[in-house]
DNA sequence: TGTCGATATTGACATCGGTCGATGCTGTGG
DNA sequence: CCACAGCATCGACCGATGTCAATATCGACA
């Protein structure tokens, strides 16, 4: 395993999902809300929300790259806002042959719907 | 009325609340994802996101910009983020004497929420 | 092994967006 | 009427980011 390999992704190996308490409990430390600005701002691009959307509306909750990428921008800017919903913990990959599929990541998923679901309780 | 008033933001006049399925029913078009990603984005920024949790968790669901400047960052800055969450139709603000308030928009917030949510539970 | 299809990476470019200092606007109180 | 305090707007700077064409990588299949 010396010779390529991917080298494990950091940003996989800790924990992302219980990130932070609901927004209206407590004022968000800074590093709390560095953290969690990440995912919001993850689906705060037009592209990357559809593709999202494309990968958790697709049957089996994952989709393959080629069944998604009809979306308007080019193949790489395509793999490009993948890997980006991946870096936030938003999608998991991986690979099955030629093709490569993603599929959504119920736990952080949960915990931003909570966040916001929570304070939106608590306010009205 | 002709003085000076502040001529009713039409961002807030069109109901934003019921804005999109979950993200898992169905693609979202690009119009929608459009639409949609603006409220993430709002609270895709680490300082708009903790301004946004002190208005949030502070007393009466409201606070005084005075209460919330304190993050590190300068008071047109501070003035800035706060209109990017109120066009976002995340905040709403009121003039009361000397001192302007911001408080949340349960409904926006609620249909973020349910947008993941719902997508969260059926994924899992 | 060599080619081909699927996806990722690189490098370059233009635009967007967060930040600040300076300044304007709007009430309050003297 | 004037000075001041709270907040918004303006203009400028600069790093972040979305985009593409070109190219690399990786697995499948001759």
């Amino acid at each position: 395993m010396s010779k390529s390999s991917v080298v494990e992704l950091p940003v996989l190996s800790e924990p992302v999902a219980p990130c932070c308490p609901p927004l209206n409990e407590r004022p968000l430390s800074a590093e709390e809300a560095e953290r969690t600005s990440k995912m919001f701002k993850a689906l705060g691009d037009p592209v990357r929300l559809r593709l999202f959307s494309l990968v958790a509306s697709h049957a089996g909750g994952e989709a393959c790259v080629c069944d998604i990428s009809d979306v308007g921008v080019s193949q790489p800017t395509v793999s490009h806002h993948l890997k980006k919903l991946k870096d936030a913990g938003l999608l998991s990959s991986e690979r099955r042959g030629t093709w490569v599929y993603y599929r959504v990541e119920p736990a952080v998923l949960a915990a931003m719907g909570a966040l916001l679901t929570t304070a939106a309780t608590k306010a009205a």
